[in-house]
DNA sequence: CTTATTCATAACTATACGATTATGAATAAT
DNA sequence: ATTATTCATAATCGTATAGTTATGAATAAG
């Protein structure tokens, strides 16, 4: 279900597999030939590129006939937001630290 | 300054690239050669990795004497918070209508 | 039944990328 | 002055990756 922080980076590393996420989640749903159109590559390179975002959990596929809709599942970057906010949230707590010591130090 | 969510997640894709980050922003400036002591790789490997990292303005470097400090730039993941939230408000969106929708059809 | 459409997979190719070793430049230590 | 240390860059190599064309499987249309 929820991938790991590794798998979203590298999936949304390249510009093209962003773009098709981006479209999804702006537009909604979509077939594979509505996100070949203006991609600017082929059929099968959309089709791999949508292969490894949904290893990554970032998209569902829904089969219907014979064409595939694709959708954006915006709650996997949450280990990303999870992750950032680590990161910062660190720099946030020194800062406070900082702010301590100032105080104490006007005392 | 503030790089493109291209050279960030780009940067961020590699997990030894991570690795260095994370240790900055969690344990504070330190020196190639520290960060180099439990990297797993060569020196010269780390400091291509730190470069990466200074291009996308995730770190700085300052130089003292023959050794090398450098430090996180926590706010350079801007970019990467901003995106992640346009991708989901748009969802929040999406949801807020549907329970407008919801609300109007129970009147 | 035959043909067309939609998508995924296979096979292949070029390039990007991460790693290594070798080396050099700058500074510190003896 | 000589030697050692710290880091960055150059040259090289193997592999991963993003793209292509070719093709097949499944479904829809004629």
């Amino acid at each position: 279900m929820t991938a790991s922080p590794d798998l979203l980076f590298r999936a949304l590393a390249d510009p093209t597999r962003r773009g098709l996420f981006e479209r999804l989640c702006l537009d909604g749903e979509q077939t594979v030939a509505a996100l070949t159109s203006g991609a600017g590559i082929s059929q099968p390179a959309v089709s791999k590129h949508l292969g490894v975002l949904r290893q990554a959990g970032l998209v569902l596929d829904r089969h219907e006939g014979r064409q595939t809709h694709y959708s954006a599942q915006q709650r996997a970057l949450a280990p990303l937001v999870d992750w950032t906010g680590r990161m910062t949230r660190f720099w946030e707590a020194r800062f406070d630290d900082l702010e301590d010591l100032l105080k104490r130090m006007d005392q």
